[in-house]
DNA sequence: GATGAATGAGGATTCATTCAT
DNA sequence: CATGAATGAATCCTCATTCAT
């Protein structure tokens, strides 16, 4: 980033002005982030973001017209991280691959961490609704059209829609993580990946998979 | 007291003072429904919940020590309604069975409406949350149970975790309502239900009920 | 008292309305009198009162107009109690007459109990003030008589303002219970009699005294 | 900024941001105090103690969590101006002396004036309570060391108890103001003054003084 | 008369937002 | 630009008082 490179050019130490502004907006979404997660979006006052981010109040007011336009800003910033890589349904065994896509979804969730917040905040802010209908949408588009080739190869389950296939696959990908708080246990991913390729795949392809994979692990 | 009297006497409904008490607090509990529905909890006021109720601020202070209260109140009033009759597998259409099981839950989740407002609050009300949670744990025995039989019958998969089975179509039957969002069409909900039987059933099972059907379609 | 006259005289058990009127007047007295010393004035409500009494919130108002004239009534009461006898010098060993006096008083103070919720009173209900300054002006009065006969006898000072005497009188009788507070240890009334002793007589009226009594105690 | 600049010049007390602060402070206690005095503690609300001051009601909470700290504030920063000196009782004509004191005492009540507030307040809040009788305890200490030197030079009375006498002196001192109420006549302070004389010292030593103070009266 | 539910004005307190410094 | 004190509307909640039963 131009940062790095004026530092690295031994300029003058004074980070220009746009970029000071810079690092109090980041430093604002950055507390504004810590709190919404940890108190909860309605409990957390714009004097409390900026005191947390070390600016006076402000100063708060300066980067963001309110506490919403910060969130939509943190999501702006954030969503991108939610979306998922077109999955390849041939490459290998599809139980470990969505078991690890699972685990690196939760991982940026928690990353994010977000999730907490929105839903006090989608029923009575359609625009946030909005913003965020439309990343699920990309996300839900991308798993379509992974599930699409596939059907087209004959991997899937003929008789299901795809576009509910690819709704309960977000779904039980999205929830994984929270699978613990009523089971008790741990979440076993594997688990859910399992359920996910019951639902895209029928047996056959899946038996298919397993004994070309059983061949490959044999060989190699 | 003269209230048991005028009952006795099989008088037209005099409404005794409790019960206009109870009409009153019902009034509140559901304007209060209303509201946190439509405005969410955080943005209803006490205030507001009298007023829409026809009664003063005061009078909700009567019957309720707060708004916190109030939603409780609402949640035990109607949380059985969630309750879910334990599916029996091995009579019908299971596909069918579920489908008008998704169909009915939606509409229990409708008429309670709350499961919009309550993701705001879980997370800051640990109470509340414990209450829901019992509710869930609930529900998620019955289906649990109901899995087992189906699989000493040997109607299951045999892989599969039956926890994360049951997690899974709780999961996807308490947000098919919200599928129409993603996909902008209305819901199918034999779709769903044609899902969560994959996640279930093997495809052999279901092609015996379907032939079994078939035959009694045919024969009736 | 009428109460017991009738009851005595073996009357229709049920008591007149006036009468039971009047027991209500009475426990709301009592209650309120309870309720006063014991939380204090601003912080009792007039809802409080009833419930102790037993009552409805609405009878309260039939007896009394507000809280105030509860209060108003209450002192009307006891006044009087607080009045004390007139004091004859002559008598006795002045000391002990005192020190006795100064118990008696504590006694009746302490039953009445209001002394501790007027001072938050007085100054804002002229009224209330105007009452209490009447009260005091009588026992004032009487205390004055008193002194001025004795003087007139030359029992006291022959320098001092009665007046002021009085005053000084009332002020350290009404106050003695209090003094317990200020020395950590128990009020001793005869230490405070015998302060309140200087300020009346010179000493050798004193002495005058103590020999009279010395020579009647040795001859008793 | 023009402050500074102000400042720089070397102007006149210019007031800094803190300083501005405390005149807000001090215009809150102020008003606080007036309204204390005049409308007593209960009836004064924080809104128009801001709204006497000249600021927001918001203000206010941003100086005093509540209307019992500022009354707290106000304590303290006004406690000491209680304090008594140490008297000597040697030097100089007693009665003038104490009288003198008095009306000093008197007029730094007036110009605290809580005393009208206190004990609407001392019932019900230990705390504050425990200041005022720390305040209490000190005065008390103060002049019954003094009260113990003149003991020992055979001053006072042989036979009063000290803390006894100490203590009536704190009340006749602390009530005296209060004493025109019930005289319907001006304090006459000298005559207090006297009376509290007899109860320190008997009649030769005052006599003693007196003629002292005659040869000094005559010759000076 | 008695009841106590209902009233709603009013007090304490918070917080998003502005603006003089 | 940054500051943070000041603002005052808006909340929550209480309680004196009324009035239909």
């Amino acid at each position: 980033m131009s940062d790095r490179e004026e530092l690295l050019v031994g300029r003058f130490p004074f980070v220009p002005k746009q970029e000071r502004a810079h690092q109090k907006r980041e430093a604002l979404l950055e507390s504004g982030h810590k709190l919404f997660i940890s108190k909860g979006y309605e409990q957390t006052t714009a004097k409390e973001i900026a005191a947390d981010a070390g600016v006076a109040t402000g100063t708060f007011y300066r980067y963001f017209s309110d506490k919403r336009q910060l969130l939509l800003s943190l999501l702006e910033d954030q969503i991108e991280k939610l979306m998922v890589p077109e999955p390849c349904w041939r490459t290998s065994d599809p139980e470990r691959l969505i078991a690890s896509l699972l685990e690196a979804h939760e991982q940026r969730l928690n990353e994010i961490g977000l999730h907490r917040v929105l839903p006090e905040l989608v029923p009575k802010d359609p625009e946030l609704a909005e913003v965020l209908m439309q990343a699920k949408r990309a996300i839900h588009e991308r798993i379509l059209s992974g599930l699409k080739k596939a059907y087209e190869q004959g991997l899937t389950w003929k008789d299901l829609d795809l576009e509910t296939v690819t709704w309960s696959m977000m779904l039980l990908a999205e929830n994984a993580h929270e699978k613990a708080k009523q089971c008790d246990e741990k979440t076993d991913y594997h688990q859910v990946a399992k359920v996910i390729c019951r639902i895209v795949f029928p047996p056959d392809v899946i038996k298919n998979w397993q004994s070309v994979e059983f061949n490959r692990d044999n060989r190699g």
